[in-house]
DNA sequence: TATACGATCACCT
DNA sequence: GGTGATCGTATAC
């Protein structure tokens, strides 16, 4: 079942805990690749030195001010792109980066091992599913192209870790918030 | 116009 | 543990 714009209008990080589970979904090329979310952070309002809003509206983080359920794909140091699903009411800043997902795929062999393939880190995930700016402000609502879908069973709150997010040491206090979420191995 | 740096990753020691 | 690749964005001038 495709997820629906009012999931998305809802706390980002309830968002943020609810897409563990979830199954990424990327239409390329005819092909259709899906991918379980395993790791998420949220990053929520102006008020959040870690989110790209903190420094206000500017053409960049436009996308986070507009609508939930659309896609905010950024490139990050001139090499990696990073895939964010836009969070909340319109016109409060906020959005879910998707760190990483577990790749589902057909058993190998005959013995129905399944080979994982882990999308390990956001960079990674993009690139594999071929994620770039050209899906910026994409609404993945549709469920064409890019697109979410829910997860069953949900996951459990004993089943998620929390910790403090990555790589925004420049953050400040923001940086103890335990807004990384992601699926206890 | 110029410059500093980043929501990363691969590779090195 | 550390560093280089590589370029869009924000900010300063």
């Amino acid at each position: 079942m495709i997820i629906n714009r009012k999931f998305y209008r809802r706390n980002t990080l309830k968002v943020a805990r609810d897409l563990l589970g979830c199954f990424l979904m990327r239409e390329y090329r005819g092909k259709i690749w899906r991918a379980m979310t395993i790791e998420t952070e949220a990053y929520h309002g102006e008020d959040d030195l870690a989110c790209h809003a903190s420094r206000g509206r500017t053409p960049r983080t436009e996308v986070m001010y507009g609508e939930p359920g659309c896609a905010y794909v950024y490139m990050i140091y001139g090499m990696y792109h990073c895939l964010n699903i836009v969070t909340e009411k319109k016109d409060f800043p906020a959005a879910v980066l998707i760190r990483g997902a577990k790749l589902c795929r057909r058993p190998t062999s005959t013995k129905s091992k399944t080979s994982d393939v882990y999308l390990d880190g956001p960079g990674k995930l993009c690139k594999f599913l071929h994620i770039d700016r050209k899906l910026n402000k994409w609404d993945i609502t549709k469920g064409e192209k890019l697109w979410l879908e829910k997860g069953i069973p949900k996951v459990r709150p004993s089943e998620i870790k929390k910790s403090q997010r990555i790589g925004i040491d420049y953050a400040q206090y923001c940086r103890e918030y335990l807004w990384r979420f992601s699926i206890k191995p």
